[in-house]
DNA sequence: CGAGTGACCGCAA
DNA sequence: ATTGCGGCCACTC
C-alpha cells in the first residue's frame, strides 16, 4: 500500500481534487507523506498521467504553473474554464478554494 | 550506477 | 520591498 508510492499517492490525491478546488505542491507533498517534497511532486506533474488535473495543482503562492504545457497563458486559461478567477497569474481567492483530502 | 534537472519552498542579506 | 541562495524529493538521461 504505501511503500514509498510517493508518485502514486500524488497523482491518487490529484485525482480526487474537486472541481472548483486547488492544492498546493507543498500540501501534496505534505499529504503524500514528505513536506519538503514539492519540487518531486512537480516533476511527477510534468511526468506522470497527463490525464490528471494538474491545473488544479498550483504554486505556494496560489499562482500558476511554470512548465504548465503551453505555459502559464495556457494553465490561465484552463483555470478560467474550471471556474476559477485567475488575477495577473495568480488565483483569487485561493486561499478560500485551497482544499484538503478527505481520506487525511 | 552516477549526475543533472525541475510545474517548489523557506530563509537571508 | 526585492533579489539571491540552498535544500529537500523524485524522475530522466
Amino acid at each position: 500500500m504505501n511503500d514509498s508510492n510517493f508518485r502514486e499517492k500524488v497523482e491518487a490525491i490529484v485525482a480526487q481534487i474537486p472541481q472548483s478546488r486547488v492544492m498546493t505542491y507543498g500540501d501534496i507533498a505534505a499529504v503524500a507523506g514528505y513536506a519538503y517534497a514539492a519540487r518531486a511532486v512537480g516533476g511527477i506533474a510534468h511526468f506522470g498521467d497527463p490525464n490528471l488535473p494538474w491545473q488544479r495543482v498550483v504554486n505556494r503562492f496560489g499562482g500558476l504553473a511554470s512548465g504548465y504545457p503551453g505555459g502559464k497563458r495556457g494553465h490561465q486559461e484552463v483555470l478560467e474554464l474550471e471556474g476559477f478567477e485567475v488575477k495577473d497569474f495568480k488565483v483569487v481567492n485561493f486561499a478560500e478554494k485551497r482544499w484538503l483530502p478527505d481520506f487525511l
